[in-house]
RNA sequence: GCCCUCGUAGCCCAAUGGCAGAGGCAGAGGACUUAAAAUCCUCCAAGUGUGGGUUCGACCCCCACCGAGGGCACCA
């Protein structure tokens, strides 16, 4: 370094990246985040960061939220707790597997590659993650653990194998999940999903809707309303009732699943879904079965694109036959149609067109009666076109007539149960979640099939059942799985019969994995078991999770129902697994996503490398409230490298020597550092980070004024305040606060240091302001106790000049005096 | 169409129902300097999307509307 740039760096502030590489070695040597001491006497904290893909370097959106999640950290951390925030990679799945497949190269190569990348970089980012317990999901000692998850859920009749419709992208040849599907596109190559029929394995999620609803009572006010309206909406529970309705000509009578059994005498005729079993036995051997084959057909060709078009008009074919209306014995003509879908409730459905907008746009279509049975008061859905759906008395409706919606709902329930034709009932949106995929970057499902035993579960001591190398395999996408083309790996003797059999072929979806990763930490080191139950006990449920409102519904939906499983397992004590939880919002650029083809992307690594990683950290958690999106457009990096040095220039001011006593100090300084502490304590526990670094910011102000014109550098109350900066800072920028504490005379690491106690005696102010208001309208501040009791502020206000003045002539109605605040004096004047 | 969230200086954003401004960005002026950069100081601006209501008092609570973003969407 030359002596003018030695210079330059006293007047601009530190050499950012020297101090960067200079603290990094002596921070893997003091290991400050370390949670694994047995004899660590603090209490235990749980902070979670969502583990990432491991498909590249680190980018924008990372560095976002785990500068958040490493606030939060590093706060309890200075509490005093010991704090586990570990890390860890999601290491499975497409995106590594497609990546993999462009360049031709083996998944696994790559995949480590890229975790040591990203592992790397979080390093240099400073980020306080607890290295000892990391674990990737492609290791086979954790996907180990999945397969016996897997396995403890078939035991359970948890995991079943059924053939169903799945979404299928004809490019890419391969199943895809609900979630790949956006808007009726494959999310990757944009072709249009069609449906195919496949023999896969779901998980039982249904069976838990109930308590996934209910237990949402426990995250109440901890998780974002936001993600319990969109699990609430997913879920999608309903209340009605099933009925029965005889078939002429069939002896077996069809199930229907109506929320408005109270409407049971406005129904006209009865739809069948197009795509059901059940229409193509009713249509069979009729005269419109030629015209119901058209028509599946033509419903078939039509996309999911078409079928989302809210106002298609409706299409349907009359069977010619009838179902009996079970409350009046009307017969109704059976359609089938398209709006009414094959997989919810049971596929078929009374039509009350008078009610339901659906039936009634079909009515219309069709010419079929309709035929009102509650009045609301409103038009005739006759004239207007317009379902009526609002409470009102029922006519038309025999036993029901002149109750309300809600009685006559209650009464016909009753009814239907007492008579065998029904009986109240509930529906879900929410199916069971289908986890095979074709591919091959995931865990082996650990089933064999045998021609005489069927599904036969691994043994357990024969887990894990690895992948076979990906050398000599085609990868490509093509159908089916390429673990199919492993005739070593795939043909195996059945372990109950010995009889020769063969492995399932296809690999879990990653959601698996993330299912209950984090379980997996405390007990990361654990080869005998998943997880222990001592470690469990100690470290869980996750205290604070972060991550990205992207896995709202899914993985968040998914880890409540694993913990479920195993609490019922007696395996973990607690329902739900995550306490509270953040989602950071995203890094966007003039206002839209990031993208190559916009040309707005910006790399991390090229704002690390022109601002320094504790600026950018910084700027994103300044950038304003934690869930609302970072514009990269608006935040000013270089203002925070600005900021960073004005405090790191306090720490060459201060005169003092350690460790002096600062109660000498000069009081308004430590008033105003120990209101930092208490506010900072305040905004970051309620998550307005943004908050705090801006009393940080006051704080850093105050202190250059008291140096420059003030009680001056010597004074203990500068050397207060400037170590609670440094403190402070060290939640968000590390690598300044870290180069301060050693400045202020002081042994690293600034992180261990401790959040300074707050004197309670230095937040009540001596003398504080309060206002005079009449009317409402300010007219007079004056200064007083902050111990003045409301009679005497009363009184002061009563005898003060300018109010006694704008009271002549006026009566007084009503004074309201909330001490030591405010007084508001009511008056009428004339 | 239904549901959720949000509208505060030019911009990003603060304000337990009690003085609309904490902080930053941008802008203006000044000090220092031969000059510039850096630094330090000072200043600037909105009456809270619109219209009602509750209240002694509303950015905050309630209703309606406008606008932005997000979620769900033929779910019987």
């Amino acid at each position: 370094m030359s002596a003018d740039h030695a210079r330059d760096l006293v007047h601009e502030g530190y050499d950012v990246a020297y101090v960067q590489e200079k603290w990094l070695p002596v921070w893997d040597e003091i290991a400050p985040f370390k949670s694994g001491r047995p004899d660590d006497p603090r209490p235990k904290k749980y902070v979670l960061d969502m583990f990432p893909y491991p498909s590249g370097d680190l980018h924008m959106g990372h560095a976002e939220a785990y500068a958040l999640g490493d606030v939060i950290a590093r706060y309890w951390v200075q509490r005093g707790f010991n704090v586990m925030h570990p890390m860890g990679w999601d290491a499975f799945g497409l995106p590594a597997e497609n990546a993999a497949i462009k360049r031709n190269i083996d998944p696994t190569i790559w995949t480590y590659e890229n975790i040591a990348v990203q592992k790397a970089s979080m390093r240099r980012y400073a980020c306080s993650f607890d290295w000892d317990r990391t674990f990737n999901t492609c290791d086979p000692e954790f996907y180990r653990w999945n397969q016996w998850l897997f396995l403890q859920l078939f035991e359970r009749g948890l995991a079943y194998r059924k053939a169903s419709k799945v979404n299928w992208c004809p490019s890419c040849q391969t199943v895809l999940a609900n979630e790949q599907v956006i808007a009726g596109l494959c999310e990757r190559c944009d072709t249009p999903v069609t449906k195919k029929k496949l023999t896969q394995w779901y998980f039982k999620i249904t069976d838990y809707a109930d308590r996934l609803l209910e237990d949402m009572s426990q995250l109440e006010g901890k998780w974002p309303d936001k993600v319990l309206t969109m699990q609430r909406n997913w879920i999608g529970r309903s209340t009605g009732a099933n009925v029965l309705f005889q078939i002429e000509g069939r002896s077996e009578p069809v199930t229907i699943y109506t929320t408005r059994p109270d409407t049971l005498y406005g129904a006209t005729f009865f739809v069948v879904a197009a795509d059901s079993d059940l229409a193509a036995e009713l249509a069979k051997g009729t005269p419109a079965e030629a015209k119901f084959n058209e028509y599946v057909e033509a419903t078939k060709a039509a996309s999911d694109i078409d079928r989302m078009a809210t106002d298609r008009p409706k299409t349907g074919v009359f069977l010619e036959r009838y179902a009996i209306n079970p409350v009046n014995g009307e017969k109704l003509p059976i359609w089938v149609s398209d709006y009414v879908l094959a997989d919810y409730g049971t596929g078929a459905i009374m039509a009350v067109p008078a009610h339901d907008q659906r039936d009634l746009e079909f009515a219309r279509a069709m010419d079929l009666p309709v035929r009102v049975v509650v009045d609301t008061g409103e038009e005739d859905p006759n004239i207007t076109g317009i379902a009526t759906s609002g409470d009102g008395a029922l006519i038309n409706s025999g036993s029901l007539n002149g109750k309300s919606k809600g009685d006559a709902i209650a009464f016909i329930n009753a009814q239907l149960e007492k008579d065998g034709l029904g009986k109240a009932a509930r529906n879900y949106r929410l199916r069971d979640w289908l986890i095979s995929r074709q591919r091959y970057w995931g865990t082996p499902i650990p089933i064999i099939h045998c021609p005489s035993c069927g599904e036969v579960a691994t043994p357990l001591e024969e887990l894990p059942v690895t992948l076979p190398p990906a050398a000599g395999l085609d990868l490509k996408p093509k159908g089916t799985s390429p673990l199919g083309a492993a005739t070593d790996w795939v043909n195996v003797p059945c372990p109950k019969c010995g009889q020769p059999a063969k492995r399932d072929t296809d690999t879990m979806d990653t959601f698996v994995d993330s299912s209950w990763y984090f379980l997996r930490f405390p007990s990361s080191t654990d080869h005998a078991q998943a997880f222990s139950r001592e470690a469990t006990d100690t470290w869980l449920p996750v205290d604070q999770y972060v991550g990205g409102v992207t896995h709202a519904i899914l993985h968040l939906l998914y880890s409540r129902f694993f913990t479920k499983v195993l609490f019922d397992m007696g395996k973990l004590s607690f329902t739900e697994p995550f306490t509270r939880l953040l989602n950071q919002g995203m890094v966007v650029m003039e206002g839209s996503a990031m993208s190559k083809s916009r040309g707005n992307l910006v790399r991390l690594s090229d704002e690390l490398e022109k601002h320094g990683v504790d600026a950018i950290r910084l700027s994103m958690v300044f950038s304003g409230p934690p869930e609302d999106d970072v514009d990269w457009a608006d935040v000013s990096p270089s203002g925070s490298v600005k900021f960073l040095n004005r405090a790191w220039r306090l720490s060459g001011d201060v005169s003092s020597a350690p460790r002096v006593d600062f109660t000498k100090g000069e009081r308004s300084l430590r008033i105003a550092t120990h209101k930092a502490l208490h506010d900072a304590s305040f905004a970051v526990e309620s998550f307005r980070f943004n908050v705090a670094i801006a009393r940080v910011m006051e704080l850093v102000n105050a202190t250059r004024k008291a140096i420059d014109s003030g009680c001056g550098p010597a004074d203990p109350a500068v050397r207060e305040a400037t170590e609670a900066i440094a403190i402070m800072l060290s939640l968000v920028a590390p690598f300044t606060a870290e180069e301060m504490w050693e400045r202020l005379g002081h042994k690293p690491s600034v992180a261990l240091a401790g959040w300074p106690s707050i004197d309670e005696s230095l937040l009540v102010a001596e003398a504080v302001v309060a206002v005079i208001q009449i009317n409402g309208k300010i007219k007079e501040r004056i200064e007083v106790s902050p111990l003045i009791s409301d009679a005497d502020l009363e009184a002061v206000a009563l005898a003060n000049p300018v109010v006694a003045q704008a009271l002549l002539g006026a009566t007084v109605i009503k004074i309201i005096t909330r001490a030591p605040k405010i007084v508001n004096i009511v008056i009428n004047n004339a």
